[in-house]
DNA sequence: TATAAGCGCAACTTTACAGTTGCACAAATT
DNA sequence: AATTTGTGCAACTGTAAAGTTGCGCTTATA
């Protein structure tokens, strides 16, 4: 049960559509007809998705007339990136691991 | 809206609580009720969160008696690595951008 | 100036989900 | 054998969230 507002990066790529969003903002700027062009929903929808990640500034605007385009901000990943190095080295060190099980295993494998 | 159910590993790290978990297993094998202990939510909470962990694999269990212990595979968090790559190069990129920004305003200072 | 195009916002519906409480069951403990 | 302990599961509640439709505002275009 969210408590308060949970508009954190790591909920805003929850979603697989709007992870689709900043893959596609990240190559190119895009507007948000243009976006839902790509996706099986409305404008509204998309513009709803653009809302929360504009929201953790994963995503900022740039007016132009009376088009907005939507352009990524890969700073704010980082969060992300940051929060995975704990783990980086378990999955890492799988490998060492698997090592020392066969080592136990068979260990004259190591002597060859 | 979620037309199907997703229980992919994005949806299951969006909850703080169960970020908190796999933190706290990936340190040391834990039971429920040793878990429930670091946060404010009932056991039958926590078991919840295990059970959306597991069924993204990225945590397996181990029974030991009556008590169940909770092990985290990084494995699975291979998955968010991979797709945060795709933004790396932009990030790193920013400062290289700056650069050029900084080189339009006054170009002068990149001349001593 | 009238009209079309591009947006955001509000209201509403449906579904997922985080939490609770209660209960049943198996394994230790007495 | 009775009790305590550790756990999962089911039922229920409240809220967030994803989607839709309709509307109004602003900016181009005819």
């Amino acid at each position: 049960m969210p408590k308060d507002l949970r508009r954190d990066v790591f909920q805003a790529i929850a979603d697989p559509t709007r992870r689709a969003i900043l893959s596609l903002i990240a190559l190119q700027a895009m507007t948000p007809n243009a976006l839902a062009e790509h996706f099986d929903t409305s404008r509204q929808a998309v513009s709803k998705h653009i809302k929360i990640l504009t929201e953790c500034q994963l995503v900022t605007q740039k007016l132009a007339g009376r088009e907005i385009y939507y352009h990524f901000n890969a700073k704010q990943m980082k969060e992300v990136d940051q929060w995975l190095e704990q783990f980086r080295k378990l999955w890492e060190d799988r490998f060492n691991q698997l090592d020392q099980v066969l080592f136990n295993l068979k260990p004259d494998d190591y002597e060859n």
